[in-house]
DNA sequence: AATGAATGAGCCTTCATTCAT
DNA sequence: GATGAATGAAGGCTCATTCAT
């Protein structure tokens, strides 16, 4: 049936179309996604957006979760290529460290709203979420601003900072509520420890002072 | 049709019985929430949780998102007032963070719960942002392990300091991402500024050197 | 346990109390009845505007359309009763139906919310036929000013005329729509012999001319 | 995503088959809707009775009122379209409103269904309403026969004058009650000088005389 | 391969009615 | 007798998914 000694332009044709629609989704459901968050997105939403028949989208992924997958999942791989290709040409854990940032950030950079969807917090009813969040960067950000000004904290952009510790403290804290893998006093040392030496404008000179673990 | 001749202690009567439901939606509703995140909590399961009627739901809270509303404010609340009354007793900024991260520390182990509704990432679907986060958590754990090894990075432990890196990282893109309250470039400072400055054994003279964009 | 000697006052002061409770309920239910009708008015609704709790409604009236019916049964037998008064001390049918229909509309008068119930057209969904009907009335009225002009009808309010032309024809069809107990040939020389005789300056000689259908 | 190379049968066999559904749909919703009345007539009852699934229905109508208003509004505008026609032929009032008359007749019969839907008295609880306005009826009927027997009245068939003479009544009240437009006693008076020129075999020489109110 | 009308399980919400106090 | 919190059956509506063309 397929001649082997040339690639049937045929199939090709088909199959390079085929690609296009299903790339055409990917992208539409992206921005639909990264605006309205999964459970806002319907179906339809991605088909009208990619200009297709909604048993077009049934024709590419085996439902609306496949889709997310497949998004969610590209990003990811494209992001730690990224990521892991810096790192590979840095030298040692600093380079790393400052190699892997840079491309981090760059990468959110290029690529918002794929990124709002893998990192973001989602959809509507995250409202009352986001605002809970925003109190407390709002309160940090004030002792940050008050730290610099006195000298006692390094001279650092205090929103950007608040939301440093922020995410810091919620993700260490969720990771502790939801698997439990170290002790609730080894997150709260490292917080401590990692929070202090990243803003003292002279780290205390035996951090680990105060934050003694059990 | 309240009798004014008897001192009402049926008000009372009702009102207490009425509390008491109310309360124990909440508590229900808490329980299910942490499970089962928003979208895949059903009123009814709320119901059921706390061993009362639909109906009775709709009694107390004009709908689901009403009682998330509810749980997320108050638990923000509480925390907050927690935070705040250990922040007042500390003195200036670094004993004041400190305060403030054991305060926080302290109401995420007595409220896992309620605590992962409200800075947790969510529901099912999040099984794959789960995934795709974590496959960068371990690899920073790995950098952060090495570092440690050979000494260029201060002892602690890897798999939390992972966890506070990339919740430091997404949050900020995040909010960068969304709000764009500053460039990406005082965002990437900073960033790369605090993580070396947090984990380095040693901290860079300069810091700010060799962090710079390209 | 009961002296018949004497009626207990005790059982008529709770009578009463109980026939107070019950004509409260009954002038609540009218008020609200009339204006939201009988799908839109909710049990609660009746209990608060006779400020009384809920249980108390079903002390009284087995349910929502046990009072429903006491409302319509009992204003209409007042209404009976009124309009076979009247008619009783009139002398023949000519004055039997002057007396009836000045008792009919002195009823109205006087009960206005009551008898919107009885024989209006209902709630809110009612709105579209309300329109669609106020369509016909309007051309009707426009026919009659004409005619008024012309000379050719009595003067009568032509908008009121358009009224009772509206309520002749629909309560005549909507009759025979649904039992069909004499031909639509009967019931449409019927209605125009009526509306002719009612309406003309000089009755047609011969009425019943002209009427027979095609 | 609609392809220009080739004239699209497409939209127009999808066209189709929409159109005849949703007049399956209509025409089932009307049959169900003469039966039950607006409230008793749940969304599902329609879909089965057109024999399609719940959802088509929304597919095809906002909500199971916005059905109720394409009925009503459809068959407001096809009556009114063919009562204006035939008294665009007629000459003169009084032909109009022979014309007219005919036209609102010949309706009623072929379209009895919708027609009780339009100018019926609606649902499952009018039961105890239609007993109420029968009972006048009734009352009516037997004055008008006597009448008719003495020679009072012109001979008409008794029971559709009684109901012409209640629905004259009652529209005219209702209508009253509602906006007041006149004032009761012109209600009043037209009702008695109409329902007397209409009945009497010899109209009253001076049909105002004894329709003064009290 | 593409289409979009049709489907129906499932969820949210209302409200008449009950019943413990 | 009065109360109002509690109940749950019932119905409206949505939307992921299928399938005939």
């Amino acid at each position: 049936m397929k001649l082997a000694s040339a690639p049937a332009p045929t199939g090709n044709r088909f199959e390079r179309r085929r690609q296009r629609t299903r790339s055409e989704l990917v992208t539409a459901a992206t921005r639909v996604l990264a605006r309205k968050g999964f459970h806002e997105t319907k179906v339809t939403d991605i088909a009208a957006a990619a200009d297709v028949g909604v048993g077009t989208f049934y024709l590419h992924f085996r439902d609306k979760e496949a889709l997310f997958h497949a998004v969610v999942a590209e990003t990811a791989a494209r992001l730690k290529a990224t990521v892991d290709a810096a790192r590979e040409r840095a030298d040692g854990p600093v380079d790393q460290v400052l190699a892997a940032n840079a491309a981090f950030c760059r990468f959110a950079e290029q690529n918002r709203e794929v990124f709002k969807i893998v990192f973001g917090h989602a959809a509507a009813y995250d409202d009352v979420i986001r605002r809970a969040q925003a109190l407390f960067a709002g309160d940090i950000e004030a002792t940050v601003r008050e730290g610099v000004a006195s000298g006692a904290f390094a001279a650092l952009p205090p929103a950007a900072v608040a939301q440093a510790v922020v995410g810091m403290a919620t993700q260490m804290l969720s990771w502790w509520a939801e698997h439990e893998a170290v002790s609730i006093q080894t997150v709260h040392d490292t917080l401590s420890t990692m929070a202090l030496r990243a803003l003292c404008a002279t780290p205390p000179t035996s951090p680990d002072k105060g934050v003694s673990d059990g």
